[in-house]
DNA sequence: TTGAAAGCGCTAACAT
DNA sequence: ATGTTAGCGCTTTCAA
């Protein structure tokens, strides 16, 4: 049998409008009649009707932030699809969402796009954000506001959010190592192209790949780590520079972005037999694994990232999550030529 | 502005009930008013709200059936688990769905269960069935009935379904191919160890993985081609002996089911370095991936086939989607043992 | 052949 | 502090 806000009216021997607003925590309800119906809802199982709750709050809409660094980085253009996606499919319930899109990591402007983004009325906020801690104690105080927050794409440690969609970088990371293994036999000798030791993702990537390839006791060295600042310019010089410096170089291992400017330094160094591995389906990725400059790449969903985060927070407003919410960990995916999107 | 049929009925000049007899075509309504609110629906771009309908069709539930051929077969069952995860997120919207699990591809024994499914009232179908004249007559004839039919991993040709949501057999192929030509650089003497030559998924399998090794030039030779109807046992002999007739074998693909027989061959055989590929990441094929027997699978995501597939039924008979309906293939995903589920 | 009205579950405004 | 009611968009039943 279905629970309904009426049914639970009923059993607790009050109106509708009194269980609705303890459902809201809207005030106004004697102490122990609010613990009652509480008690009641948990026990009876009661869960929101969305076709109900969407029709009802059709003039207040849910409304949903969405912070991006996407300005100029090709890679968040995807998760903005996914984005829309959910939009326009949970438009018909009562759904809308606001997007601020920011360039780069700079920790005020995030602060400041989330303001933006409270001042919009959301209710909810889907964050791409830097793991610091002016940004962690934001987090945690919109925790205390009852604002949902979900963690897109990376995560920010030990913060009250709601959960973390996005990828498992140490996956991805041995992933690589595991494909190395399967095609090379001879000894590595390894240059790191990172995009920035300050970024999480980039550092678990590397340690990903140590671990899988320390596991499969690869006989291998890292001759140097060099950071891109995920600028294409800034990735080719060094990794040019790099290749120059270490003519044994046989294997470059690209953890962040700047794959462009990295597939550049390669043809310009001329060495035809160096091992290239890289991140993210992008157009600038496809043509060099499409040109055999680079092997493979591995990928992350970003689509289903972004289109999941919405789809968490939304059904967080319409109470259809328990209270534990497990992360969203989108696969690893390998992309060699064969299996590219075209 | 949002297009409803209250606004629908006032723009034509009729009642509420008038519009909605006309779009659900329930007769009732005299020709040429019917003729005009249509254009005016389509005109105005009306779209059925899913909270409204959901609500008020609550009592007679949009049912969906669902025919799978996934009695012993284990396969089968991830797609199911995405069926349960569609059929529950969908509950609250009115949806239901009904199950019928059948054992092998007898063409009769899948008719028989199509009609069950229509007896329990379901208004749409999805179905993983067999490629056969009587089946597409049956497809076509429910399609006069106006009963939405979402082929569910294995498409039938030439049928007026509602879409095909699986995976692209032929890019899965070519992605083994491709893999293979990353891995080895000797000379290919190819063992293919096919499910049925009657499934036009195996055959696929087999023609991607031929096409991508003659793009890439790679040196090969098939040097002989098994059944084993997809069964474990058959599989175990028919490869064993077709490894000791031919010794110069050193690649195993095995484009069918029976992964866990033929790994037992290649166990039994002895011989270190034949290189096995396989598909799908079930517990048999992950064990031996994790052993190295088996150097990576390639998968078809069944849990999303499973779950988008009553997703496109849903909003067939929601009136959500327009008249083309895209299909929906899912990613050709590439598993080694580092990104493999544990 | 068509119109009118009730009701699905929920929320918010209003009344007590 | 609590109850009552209207109405969101849609379908269905009953009345005309």
């Amino acid at each position: 049998m279905k629970v309904t806000v009426k049914s639970l009216a009923q059993a607790a021997g009050v109106s509708r409008g009194t269980v609705d607003r303890v459902l809201h925590n809207r005030g106004a309800v004697r102490e122990d009649v609010a613990k009652k119906i509480k008690m009641l809802a948990k026990e009876l199982g009661y869960v929101p009707n969305r076709a109900g709750r969407a029709l009802a709050a059709y003039k207040t809409p849910i409304k949903i932030g969405a912070l991006m660094p996407s300005i100029g980085n090709a890679f968040y253009q995807e998760i903005i699809s996914g984005i829309n996606a959910a939009q326009e499919e949970f438009a018909d319930l009562g759904l809308d969402v606001v997007l601020k899109e920011v360039e780069g990591f700079d920790e005020q402007t995030h602060l400041d796009a989330i303001e933006y983004l409270l001042a919009q009325g959301c209710k909810a906020l889907c964050l791409s954000t830097v793991n610091t801690d002016r940004l962690r104690e934001k987090i945690n105080e919109l925790y205390e506001k009852h604002i949902a927050v979900v963690l897109l794409n990376t995560d920010v440690e030990n913060t009250k959010r709601l959960c973390y969609v996005g990828s498992d970088y140490l996956t991805a990371g041995a992933t690589c190592a595991g494909m190395l293994s399967l095609a090379r036999q001879d000894k590595l000798h390894i240059l790191i192209v990172t995009g920035s030791h300050l970024l999480l993702g980039h550092n678990l990537r590397i340690e990903g790949f140590k671990q899988e390839l320390n596991r499969q006791a690869i006989d291998y060295e890292i001759v140097d780590t060099v950071e891109s600042f995920d600028s294409d310019i800034r990735g080719q010089q060094e990794t040019f520079n790099a290749l120059k410096a270490n003519p044994q170089i046989n294997c470059v291992y690209i953890a962040g972005a700047a794959v462009q400017g990295v597939g550049a330094a390669l043809i310009a160094n001329g060495k035809k037999d160096i091992f290239a591995i890289g991140f993210d389906d992008l157009y600038s990725t496809r043509q060099f694994v499409d040109a055999g400059i680079i092997k493979f790449v591995v990928c992350q969903q970003p689509t289903r990232q972004g289109y999941h985060a919405i789809k968490r927070a939304y059904q967080a407003l319409a109470g259809q999550l328990n209270d534990k919410v497990p992360d969203f960990i989108t696969e690893t995916i390998i992309k060699i030529r064969a299996n590219m999107d075209r």
